[in-house]
DNA sequence: CTTCATCATTCAGCTTCTGAACGATTTGGA
DNA sequence: TCCAAATCGTTCAGAAGCTGAATGATGAAG
């Protein structure tokens, strides 16, 4: 009974949204030739100290082997730096370059230049809130919450 | 001036949020045997008058030969009815059988229950802003937005 | 100093999706 | 009436993105 509308649901909804508002982040990061996921590398290393590709792809959720070529194409462009831990040789340590932040600033202008977009007309505090719900349901996600 | 944290905006959280809650409704699903797309398949003739395969390749911004498959998999289960438009037998009209109302519906279930879990200790007022501030968002967005 | 675990890397392959054929049908002129 | 172009569905090859199983290098434990 009181039967529930898929179209409706926070799963659904936030799903297809999230898809679409990828697509949009996808499409301005063409011009760097790069990848949302390559962003989320970045954005780990930012908001943290040196990490190992290990640890980066447990955070990101993703197999340590893509973190290689998402690394490998990061370093090419000089936004991330390679090193071997000294007190662990098996480790290798990724950095923020100085043009890696560049790189992350400009990719989140880009995302913000979207978000002005999609809430173009929406009241501020309907937008405030939004922001400051959706970043409790990431926090218990276990996603970046900031 | 002001930098942006990617993490923070929307277009990122939206994003990040959105491909788990698939993931969890991904997995649900297998028991079905079904995939996100088969059940938005389902949605939309749920929540139209009959409609050709191109009319939901369009409005699930998809290629016309990935409905095919798509519908090919729920005729098989009987849930999808597919019969050649008599006023243009190019056409392939979808509709929804009994049976197709009846997996949607417990998919909508699933999702409910998904809803539920994501939502779990966070106040009603919050949750019910949040439900009617996505829907004005996938509105704007060319999404279903109910 | 040998054995087992751990990290990065490569690579084969899976899944999902698209775009280019193609056949069947319809439409719009001459 | 007939033919050329457009439209719809279908098949199929292959691109894109990702995983998991090897492999080699290094480290840790006895």
């Amino acid at each position: 009974m009181n039967a529930v509308k898929l179209t409706s649901t926070l799963t659904f909804r936030l799903g297809t949204l999230g898809a679409v508002l990828t697509d949009r982040f996808t499409a301005r990061l063409a011009a760097h030739d790069l990848k949302p996921k390559h962003v989320g590398l970045l954005a780990v290393l930012d908001s943290g100290v040196a990490a190992s590709q290990l640890d980066v792809a447990k955070i990101m959720s993703v197999a340590p082997s893509l973190v290689v070529s998402l690394a490998d194409r990061l370093e090419e462009l000089g936004a991330v730096r390679r090193e071997r831990d000294p007190s662990d040789r098996r480790r290798q340590i990724l950095t923020l370059t100085a043009e890696g932040r560049d790189l992350l600033a400009e990719c989140a202008r880009a995302a913000a230049e979207l978000d002005a977009e999609l809430l173009e007309g929406l009241d501020q505090e309907g937008a405030e809130t939004l922001r400051v719900t959706l970043s409790t349901l990431a926090r218990r996600t276990g996603l970046p919450a900031d």
